[in-house]
DNA sequence: GTCTATAGGCAGATAGAC
DNA sequence: GTCTATCTGCCTATAGAC
């Protein structure tokens, strides 16, 4: 599936570091082929691929959500996955796009808002959950929006220092949060 | 100065946004000329021009870490600059930082090492104050590191979603931490 | 619907005059 | 030490055969 392949490219190096023949080349397909399926060439590859990683990332958080009573258990052990996954392959799935949000954000509406109703998807699991913990929607809202910011953040640091301490930190202190805004 | 100028479009538009012409354009000179200061090209001019940014923000912050008792104060100051930086002006300074983070730190590791050494800067005065507020080593450390983490992820939900929300409901949870971790 | 060949532009880098 | 001219290579995109 060219989706798929693509993604894992767009994810590894950003949208500016692939450049499309080495995206044809792991493909095994040809340019004629490609512009064939995606008329408006790489970005709309790229909106594609971020419809594709919306769904698997959201999938993923909602099979963890639904497996622990409690946000902070769930929140926990969804770190505790990022960093093994960290550890053991020396990147995190969902990094890179980071990196296309960056590197895109200002230059391409549809990019920014297909990124933009990522985050929101993700943000929306998080603010079900602490409403369902008994928080005020209101409430619910901020310390999902502060999670949503904090993991993001901590992925960079990891990925600039080479090392998974910052999300280890942020693991343990994300907890107090949702127990003294109760 | 080239580097002011070059740190300028890098802060817009990351460093693979920016061709080296539009640089020379933009700072008047020639190319011949820009490679007898920097022989290895665009490159090193990053890295001068991360070394650069790193005194400025340093300085900035650290002003308004002096003109505040504590760091909540200072934290809530800090933020509110950013959050009027944006709202006037659309961007944040320092926010390409996190786009040139974002694009090199798995290319280059010259660059992703000055882009570590400028966090541990910001993360440093955010500790030596929580010390002085009376929390221990270690803790202080922690709370550091969430406080650049939660808004390295805010300015990037701020640029995604277009909107200063994130980074202020930022500024309101961060104080919670240095309360009830005490 | 998939292919090859090529267009057209711009990237970063270099050579050598002055 | 600054300039202009030029090189090589890669980029995305297109044209047109099959």
């Amino acid at each position: 599936m060219i989706i798929d392949t693509a993604t894992a490219l767009f994810q590894q190096k950003g949208y500016i570091g692939v450049g499309l023949n080495e995206i044809l080349k792991a493909c095994n397909i040809s340019k004629g082929s490609l512009y064939h399926h995606f008329p408006n060439g790489k970005e709309e590859l790229l909106i594609a691929c971020l419809q594709s990683m919306s769904e698997v990332i959201t999938i993923d958080i909602e099979n963890i959500f639904n497996r622990y009573q409690t946000t902070q258990e769930a929140t926990e052990a969804m770190i505790d996955k990022l960093i093994d996954n960290y550890d053991r392959e020396g990147t995190i799935a969902g990094y890179t796009f980071t990196s296309i949000v960056s590197e895109m954000a200002a230059l391409s509406d549809p990019v920014r808002n297909a990124c933009s109703s990522l985050y929101n998807k993700m943000k929306g699991i998080y603010t079900e959950k602490l409403e369902t913990d008994g928080f005020s929607r209101e409430t619910a809202h901020s310390i999902a929006l502060m999670m949503t910011a904090s993991i993001e953040g901590g992925i960079i640091l990891c990925l600039t220092q080479k090392s998974s301490i910052p999300l280890t930190v942020i693991r343990n202190l994300l907890p107090n949060l949702m127990k003294e805004s109760q």
